[in-house]
DNA sequence: AATGAATGAGTTTTCATTCAT
DNA sequence: AATGAATGAAAACTCATTCAT
């Protein structure tokens, strides 16, 4: 390995340290009270440097939002092309993906919900926002996929495939971020994941042919 | 009219002035970019004139959002008991309010959202929040006894009654906010509505027995 | 009575009326954080009436600071002509009106002090300011009497007696708000009075001819 | 020395560069009209950086007044232990410490006036609190001891040893804050250290054996 | 490459005072 | 005379970002 791949390496391994901070410090405070200096602080590194790899503070969270849709991507790349299950059992591994991102931290589609406001989309540079783009997209042709599957084995109704893929994503975000503001209103603990359930139940029962 | 009254009317007025400069302020910058000062300025008003009527900015957007909250829930009061029309028809009446609501102004969903993040809701006087926790309630009930009465037609199927409301709500918000950051993403501007249309559709579906 | 004197004697007693509930106020809160807003609630009047009595809240402030002043010396009046009791007795019933006063209000003192700093004699009005003058030395001129009664009847030592009035007034105000601060510091409740007996004694003692 | 004892040491010198800063404003101005911009104006600093080294305006006056309370008690200890002096000589150059400071800066000590109503000390985190009650602690011992010790050699009154020193204390501020505002408000000048002297030897009169 | 002290523009918020009614 | 809503100047404080070392 040569010196510079190895410089770039360590780079790499910077990126990922800082923007693992930057997802504990987020999620427990939310972007806006989220500050730099504390996320400085949990990468045990000072606040210059953070900008020696991240723009600033919008794209900082918006790296970790594309790395979040990369995962899911990457997840949902593991099944959908498989023979041996039909559309609705992949369906039912995409309700597993998400519950899994979910699992690992309750925050990050929350965080994707603030990249998702339009205050946000803004202030990015072009090159992050096409990166953005390209990533979303890619998420979504993956379930886009699995929808387009359904309808030609005759198992979803065929009227709308296009959307779909955002319907899904969008009910999914949609549920997740609801039942987490009613836990924090009730303080009732447990039930996100029950509603998850029940909400793509319903939701893959719609999609169906009758 | 007694001078109290009159008094009492004028207050009221200037509230409903100071809450529609916030509103178009709030739309057009998001929370956390919109100042005061631009606020007052919007509603002809002092800076410090804002502070009488609203403790501070979280509680004027707050007020916001439960204004919003109450419009819908008396929208759907309208229509949840008349006798002439079945559950399924009372369900598009349903997405009838919330579409009207989002032709007044897109952004008001999307802060309805803001107002659900954790990361506000931490800021409220009690006072607020309970009201705000009781104009929630409201709403939901009003959709939860749309699904009961669809529950107690056959027409939706029984097994999550409690559920329905917040999946109903979850959903349309989700939808909303998606497809509004995908207009922003993608310059396209009229597909909100129908994709709210089919995301409505679909789900109403999922409901239904087969 | 003529229809002046009895607008003359309204308005006196509005005056008093403002005034009773600044003491108040004032004494809760100390001057800086005492608002016109609460002292006109106080008064059961609106903001506006007290600024046509009283220029500003500084000016209000000082009132009441001459107002106290002029009862102190009025008690003083009571007896420092008496022929049947000896200056060193005199002494001592001078104490009996500042221990009066302390318990009528104990904050009233420690708001003659805020009179005292030159932050605030800067911003009265020479109308007010020589009224304050005037009051003071009024004040004085009762204690300097005993002071030189005690040296004339060969009790107290002669040296200074122009200093003596300023120094049992500056000592008495110096104990106050010393033990007053104690007393929040340490949580201690019931020294005031005995510390300010204490003192009262050495300084008396100090005065006299061995 | 190592780097990390050098940047310490820069730190060090920057707090003292502001607190310098800051005694020149609060002593122009008084506390209230002293701005935290001024300062730093002063400081030849931004605002913004006062604020790495104190917490708030509050803190940083009190800061101030617990430095002035520190040298006051170093000051003291140079002679308390003597030997070759007894108690009485001792007094006099307890006058002379108080004496260098306000010639020092006469503001300082009508400062530490403002630090001890209550009105201020709410607004201390505990930290200081605790700071400034243990200075305060250690001044009033070195006092205290110098008073035992006239009482062990039969020089003072034994009757009120744990007073002594409270009273000294208050005696000596209460007559610096009287004289101060007299001089401003009479435009006497060079009158306030006779009367201190006077007002001194008085008190220690008062505490000797006759 | 990394630092972290310093920046300073930008915001919220307060409240004595005014003035039309 | 009294009101009290409105003012708006003023101030404290924050924090993303920079840059000399």
């Amino acid at each position: 390995m040569g010196i510079h791949e190895r410089k770039q390496r360590e780079k790499e391994q910077r990126r990922k340290q800082i923007m693992e901070a930057a997802r504990k410090v987020f999620s427990a405070k939310g972007f806006s009270r989220a500050t730099m200096e504390e996320i400085a602080g949990q990468a045990e590194l000072s606040p210059g440097t953070i900008y020696l790899y991240f723009k600033n503070k919008e794209e900082l969270h918006t790296s970790l939002s594309i790395n979040i849709l990369e995962y899911i991507t990457a997840q949902m790349k593991k099944f959908i092309n498989r023979d041996d299950i039909d559309a609705e059992a992949k369906m039912h591994l995409l309700k597993d993906t998400f519950m899994n991102v979910y699992e690992y931290d309750p925050m990050v589609l929350i965080n994707l919900f603030h990249l998702q406001s339009g205050e946000t989309l803004q202030n990015l540079s072009d090159e992050v926002l096409d990166e953005l783009k390209q990533t979303s997209s890619e998420a979504l042709s993956a379930i886009t996929s699995v929808a387009n599957e359904g309808i030609s084995q005759g198992i979803f109704v065929a009227k709308h495939p296009v959307a779909l893929a955002d319907i899904i994503w969008a009910t999914y975000s949609g549920v997740v971020l609801w039942v987490d503001s009613k836990r924090l209103l009730n303080n009732e603990k447990d039930f996100v994941k029950q509603t998850l359930d029940i909400a793509f139940e319903i939701m893959v029962n719609g999609f169906k042919v009758k």
